[in-house]
Formats: structure tokens, C-alpha cells, sequence
DNA sequence: CGTGTTTATCGTCAGGGAGACGACTATGAT
DNA sequence: ATCATAGTCGTCTCCCTGACGATAAACACG
């Protein structure tokens, strides 16, 4: 290796991208923000800004999450210990290619936060400037679930209707698909899926999240067999609740556990 | 969010490391370069060096991969043309704590490649600032395979000669961890164990990876049933080869199939 | 040249987990 | 009262895995 030259330091700018994800209505939804400012101005983005001197990424990703979303993120070590509204969040992949923001050089640090429903998205005091998008809507995966799917509802707001949506700004198409990608894979074999639901939540509650994110019908009998006989994944909490409808369901928090073994399986084909 | 304002970009140098992995002797072993200069000049470290102008994170990590090593790395996504001596070579995390350089401000963005073993270590021409260590003697993971295990041999090289040797530099040995572990989950449901063999190999010696890799000791026959029952995994290569003593055993070329379902199980306890 | 050693490869058997699905329970809606 | 909806318990079969016996084909010795 050649003695260190100056030149050798190129300047670059480092920032931090978030995808979070929540289940709302049966689909699986992302939060994305609208740009204020070229480039890219008006278009939909991920949300995400700069690391501040002396900031950590991780902290950099949870002052952001907290700015766009108000979740407080916990660490993936420490359980959490009001699982109430926290979110998980965790570092998800680099982007640094040389032309991915037209201004000057910037490396993204991808983050992913996975939420439980929330009521309704700020963004930083402007109000519509920040909305929750389905993932198939952004990413052109068409395949409700099972009947009436993602697209069901009325209030849809803006966007396409049916089809795809304008693409997303910079390269935050392939972040927010290889977040997806990286949930979709994670809630396999870990216990990261109760991080989609309120802090108690019943079997089929979990169920609907495991349905909306993998874009499948399960079967509840081997479902509520697989999850409760996990154990460590799942821990009664006493009461039950009739909120979903239909014979009233046991209440459950989350166990310790966070590894799966053996872990669900998501159907093939 | 306020409006973008100069001192909100802050300047960052953007580096790349990489966890370099082989087996060799039966042990799980890394490559690591003895730093010329401060800090931690003296000390071991793992390769790696800045990202370039105009380049790109993976681009950096393949030609610092052929700086140390001259194995050519191919992309996870197509099958290599030809498995010689390329390496397996993705991104791992990123580290960024504001205080892991005392120099200046760095962000480094790790890499792990998985390369068959190697006869010996370039390092840009400079001959005993590079050496293979074992992961168990740099992360105090004192456990043998089976008989002998990894501190075998003799022409053990420098270094602390039983215990523990002095840490890797920086946050390094945190990188190695991850990267270790990375490796570790990866080969259980990818076929990514046969980045670690020459291009034609046996059943025994991807068993030995294994092995290597994971620290424990795995049934031949058991093993044997598995992977060659797993479609796209191995494909027969015609001929045998004794190279292993006893009996000829097939060879095999790593197959079409990367992602393994149902995975390879790694031992509990 | 036989014997032991080493490695490869094929078979067998029992246990566990998962998919498919039937049956029953407990609530609200009509 | 009846129906629709959801939750929960059981059963059955198939496949995979772990444990392990047995055979095959090379080499190293005497």
C-alpha cells in the first residue's frame, strides 16, 4: 500500500435512509415523505438526512425515526421494556454508488424500523407531505392476499389508483425492496414479527402480520399450534379480547425468545 | 425538517474493510495485514483502505480484495464462470461510530468474501505484513473440531503461541465477529459453503467446510445423503479423486441452486 | 499378499415437525 | 334461534433428520 496521500481522503457526505415498515389494513406499508427541494423535488422519497458530526448511525437513524414517526427505537439486544410504542430498528444495507445523488457523494446508511400500526404519520409538523404507501403499490408487487387484498378500502388517498405509482427518488426503490426483502426473510426464523403488533395482541392478530408481509394465506390451526408451541415466543398476558370479531381470543406478549428454532415456513410458490 | 444548511455535512472519509475468510487446515481463518503506520501502527488489522472518487462501495471492496490477494471477486448474483480462483464477495455493515478513528471522521463499510484456500498472502508486494490467523485465535474461540484441531501443525507463524493473541485494531475484531457470523448462518440455507472449495471438490471436503466453519463435527453419511439429495446443490463433475485418502470419492461442482430449502441444520448445543 | 486404516457411500429405523383438514367453542349480527 | 366469524384442539400422513449398521475402494504396513 502506497504512504497515505491527502488525496487519498475523498470528501464524502453520509446519511441515513429509513425504511419503515407497519402492517395497516392487512397490507404491508412503508412511510415515505414528499421532497421539498431539487433534486428530485415533489416526488416521494424515503425518509432520511444527514449524520451529524459526532453521531452515531444508529442514533442517527433513531433521531430521524423519531422525527418522522415520534416510535422510539429500542436496540435489537435489550427486549423492550414498554414494548408499547417502540420500534425495532436495525441497520439494513449501505448505498454508495457515485451517481446515486446528483449534488455530490453521498453513502446512505439503510436503515429498517419495523412499527406496529400507527394512527397517522408527521413529518416534522407538515402533515401531508408524509403518508404510508403499500409496498406492492411502490414496488409493483401485484398479488392481493387472499380476497379482497391491499387494495380494498375507499380513503386511498393520492397516488395511482391501480397501477404503479411514480417511482420512488434516488435509489430508494432498491432500498425499500431489499428492507422488505430483509423483513420478509427475518420474521422466518426470529420473533421479529410481534414487532408489527400493539404490545398484547392475540394468535391471529400475529397471523394477519406473518399474511400481510409475505403476501399469503396461512393456515390458523397450524399457525396457533406452531406459535404457542414455540417456546419463548409467545407468553400469555391474561385477558382476552373480541376486537377482531368471532369467539373472543387469548392475549399474548412477547416472549424472550427471539430466535425461532425451528422456524416458520413460508409457503412456497 | 429545517432548511438545508451548509454545516449539516459534516465531511466523512469512507473506507472499506473486508473480512476475508478460508479454510485452511481444517480451520476457519481470516487475513489480516500488520498496519506500517499510526494508529495502532504495529498491530494487525483487517485489509482494507478508502473508497476512491467516482467509485463504487463494491467496486472499492473487490479491488482491495485483489490487492491482498488476487482473488477476483464475482458478484452473489451470477454464477461464476469460472470457480477457480474467484472469491464470494458481499456487503456486511457498516461501522461509524464517531470515535472508532482518532484520526478523523470514518465511516467504513464492511465487506465479507469467502475464497478456497489460498497458497499464500500478498500483501501488495510486502511479504510478512499479511498472514492467514485463525478466527479462534484472534476471538478467543477456544474449541476444536474434533481430534487435533485448528492449533495443529507447527509452522504456526508469529503471534501469541496458546491463549489469545494481542486485538485487532480499531473495532475490528467487532467486524470479524459479525462477518464470522455472517458465514456461519449463510452457508445454512445458501449454497454459499462452496465458495470455500476449489472448483471441483467432494462431498468430504464441503463437509469439511462445514466443520471448519461451524466448529463442530458433522455425520459423513448423514451429510452425505443431504447434500447430494438437494436438487441444484452439486453437480456431478465425472471424475474421482483420492486426494483425501481412502477411497475415491466423486467430484462435484457447485450447482445452479443458492438459496438451500430445507436448509442444512448446524448443530444445537 | 493379507490385514488394518481411512474415507466414501448405501440402507435402515425411529422421532419430530409440518401440511391438510375435521370438529368444537364462543362471541356478535340478523 | 340461526348464521357468520374467529379461535382452539385433535388427528393423520408425509418428509426430513439424527443415529447408526454395513459395504466398498483405496493405501500403508507387515
Amino acid at each position: 500500500m502506497p504512504p497515505y496521500d491527502p488525496s487519498a481522503y475523498p470528501p464524502f457526505a453520509v446519511t441515513v435512509d429509513l425504511v419503515v415498515l407497519t402492517v395497516r389494513r392487512h397490507a404491508l406499508c412503508t412511510l415515505i415523505v414528499k421532497r421539498g427541494e431539487p433534486p428530485f423535488q415533489g416526488r416521494w422519497a424515503l425518509p432520511g438526512g444527514f449524520v451529524r458530526e459526532g453521531e452515531d448511525l444508529g442514533a442517527a437513524a433513531a433521531r430521524e425515526l423519531i422525527e418522522e414517526t415520534g416510535l422510539r427505537a429500542h436496540d435489537p439486544g435489550d427486549p423492550p421494556p414498554v414494548p408499547g410504542n417502540g420500534a425495532h430498528l436495525e441497520q439494513l444495507a449501505t448505498y454508495g454508488a457515485p451517481d446515486r445523488d446528483p449534488r455530490m457523494r453521498v453513502v446512505s446508511v439503510a436503515h429498517l424500523a419495523l412499527a406496529p400500526d400507527l394512527p397517522a404519520p408527521r413529518a416534522g409538523g407538515d402533515a401531508n407531505s408524509a403518508r404510508w404507501a403499500t409496498v406492492g403499490e411502490l414496488l409493483g408487487e401485484d398479488g392481493p392476499v387472499g380476497g379482497e387484498g391491499a387494495t380494498g378500502g375507499g380513503t386511498e388517498g393520492e397516488g395511482g389508483p391501480g397501477g404503479g405509482a411514480e417511482p420512488l427518488a434516488f435509489d430508494h426503490a432498491q432500498i425499500l425492496a431489499d428492507g422488505v426483502e430483509r423483513a420478509r426473510s427475518k420474521i422466518e426464523y426470529s420473533s421479529l414479527a410481534t414487532a408489527f403488533c400493539p404490545p398484547e395482541f392475540t394468535v391471529g392478530e400475529l397471523r394477519r402480520v406473518y399474511e400481510a408481509v409475505w403476501g399469503v394465506a396461512l393456515d390458523p390451526r397450524n399457525f396457533h399450534r406452531k406459535v404457542t408451541g414455540t417456546p419463548g415466543f409467545l407468553v400469555p398476558a391474561g385477558g382476552t379480547t373480541t376486537r377482531q370479531g368471532g369467539r373472543p381470543a387469548q392475549l399474548f406478549r412477547a416472549g424472550g425468545a427471539t430466535l425461532l428454532n425451528p422456524p416458520m415456513l413460508r409457503p412456497e410458490v
